[in-house]
DNA sequence: TTGAGGAGAGAAAACCTTTTCTCACGCTGC
DNA sequence: GCAGCGTGAGAAAAGGTTTTCTCTCCTCAA
């Protein structure tokens, strides 16, 4: 069903064929509506192949990332979908684990079949990806990943996330809240911790660990063995050791919420909603990041300015019952 | 960079220098070697779009999903791009919900693009999509998901899971075996059932629940809570069952893996490995999966003949430390 | 010396669409 | 009655590549 076959069953010719549906040229009213109502009823669509070549667009962007698991790359491509299918855009998704080789093989593949332009993503904000991607002829959008210098570089604002999550908590009457987060080596570990800090005073120190619920019950271990006051909520560097903290604070004879409010950090759904109580945590609205770098990455496609430099995008609180209180309204 | 760059730079026709990089064609041996260098030295790299107009072959496959989480989906995925990557093959990803017309507008949207063959994959063998993808005018490959009657689909083979883990159990000495699992009307779920009646007999009853760990504590509270005899061992119907399992067995004092073996099913590494004691579980081999699909629709996609029907793969015993005893080789 | 045949290389068509250019026709205004 | 113009529609080129066909030499054998 190629756009011959329209213009023969229209008894028109090509170039009137092509205008019709396009709505260009100048025709007859008629000519126009009788091509459009034929396609239709042979079903004709457009190669797109054939469409790019000559338009230099392929409607096609790429998604590049190393995180293998997807917890954060998934909601991403989410948002990338989701904003850029109302614009006809399909998006190549690439896992290229640390692999610096096979991540060139995934931009090349991508630059041959003439990617409308390239959406990088991580597991880390404060990592590069193994490629460089720094002068490709086509536009390059960092979503949740670090950025060559003048790139476009999207990501969570997670000091204003922590401090959301402080806030939240003094809000409820709490006032010794001890803060265990990851490795300190991660960026966005310090820039909660800072933030933190600013609306938490240091009463407490910042406990720095791993990514782990067994470094949650650890840290538990740690705070509550000593002597002295103890902490009245906890914020968690993320669901995982919030889950720990749960768990071991429950195993202590801790009530979460009522002793003790444990806030988490990722809204890791699937984790978060299992937690007894399921957990309040700080979503990072990947999805409207990816939504985001799908908009911009299309801005740069079609020619339109965009000012480079890294944009934060809000994070936001998701309610459940490791705090206890109000809703978040109020 | 094209292909009439690469013969003038060389200073030959563009017959030639296509013929050259081809390896096909007649002609002398330095010449093909002079247009195959200089097409090196400036970095030409022929467009794909061209080349699929007239090949018919985009080199491009569509993934189509329903699993929003991408727990199932994105196991799947790797093996696919893992497989398909050698052949210079790049897989569209395609979340598409549940919603019956974002289906069809991602599809639309791939046949424009002229891919070679569509795969679809879902979060349950006993569903299908929700969009008809009969008759395409490209292959398609069922994996993870329920197909039409006369189409090719990959599954796992949960029956000899079940049985796998069972009889592992059995092996370890265990023989009051209980088995939890998820909602009956999973067609998945009957069948480790039944496998798990064949190997362990019916001196233990199955409970249908959920999938969720509260289901876990809850059963673990009702099977304790009886009077007699207790199970020495109890196979899940998934991690999330097991996890919820082990902590109930915890707070009552059971001790895993010395008075009971637990075994989970789906092998979801980042919740398995976190379990304390870290879960043995059954993996439904998704990666290998996704290479066969790959591999599969790309056959299909040159013509080869692919045997219609369902295609089971084996699963896989994955031995943490939540059953105790020998390694898996003994 | 001539004819055949083969080797090397180029011309051109094809893939499908969009877009620019050209053409024919009928009408208006002088 | 004729120049000019607007309208509707088609011809052709372009985009980058592959492939088939053709052409020109050259060599070798008769």
């Amino acid at each position: 069903m190629t756009i011959h076959d329209v213009a023969a069953a229209a008894g028109v010719s090509i170039s009137t064929a092509s205008k019709a549906l396009n709505n260009t040229g100048r025709m007859g009213a008629e000519t126009r509506e009788r091509v459009k109502r034929i396609a239709g009823e042979i079903g004709f669509r457009p190669n797109a192949l054939a469409r790019g070549l000559l338009s230099k667009r392929s409607f096609t962007i790429g998604l590049l990332t190393n995180d293998t698991y997807g917890r954060f790359t998934l909601p991403v491509m989410a948002g990338i979908s989701e904003a850029l299918v109302d614009h006809g855009v399909s998006v190549f998704l690439c896992a290229i684990e640390d692999d610096p080789a096979l991540g060139q093989i995934h931009v090349d593949a991508m630059l041959d079949k003439q990617v409308d332009g390239i959406i990088a993503s991580g597991k880390r904000l404060d990592r590069r990806l193994p490629v460089d991607l720094s002068s490709l002829p086509v536009p390059v959008v960092y979503a949740f990943t670090e950025g060559t210098p003048n790139s476009v570089t999207l990501r969570s604002d997670d000091g204003q996330g922590a401090r959301l999550a402080v806030e939240w908590l003094a809000k409820l009457g709490r006032h010794r809240i001890a803060h265990i987060t990851g490795p300190e080596d991660f960026f966005s570990v310090r820039e909660r911790a800072s933030a933190y800090r600013e609306v938490a005073g240091d009463a407490e120190p910042v406990l720095y660990g791993i990514w782990a619920e067994s470094w949650g019950h650890e840290a538990v271990g740690s705070i509550w063995d000593r002597p002295g006051e103890k902490p009245d909520a906890v914020f968690c560097g993320n669901d995982q050791i919030a889950r720990g903290v749960v768990d071991a604070l429950r195993e202590r004879g801790v009530r979460v919420p009522e002793d003790v409010s444990v806030v988490g950090f990722d809204n890791w759904e699937i984790l978060a909603a299992q937690t007894r109580p399921p957990l309040t945590s700080i979503d990072m609205g990947l999805k409207e990041l990816g939504r985001e770098a799908g908009l911009t990455v299309l801005a740069l496609a079609e020619g339109r300015p965009v000012e480079p430099g890294v944009r934060k995008l809000p994070c936001r609180l998701v309610v459940r019952q490791s705090c206890g209180g109000m809703s978040p309204t109020e």
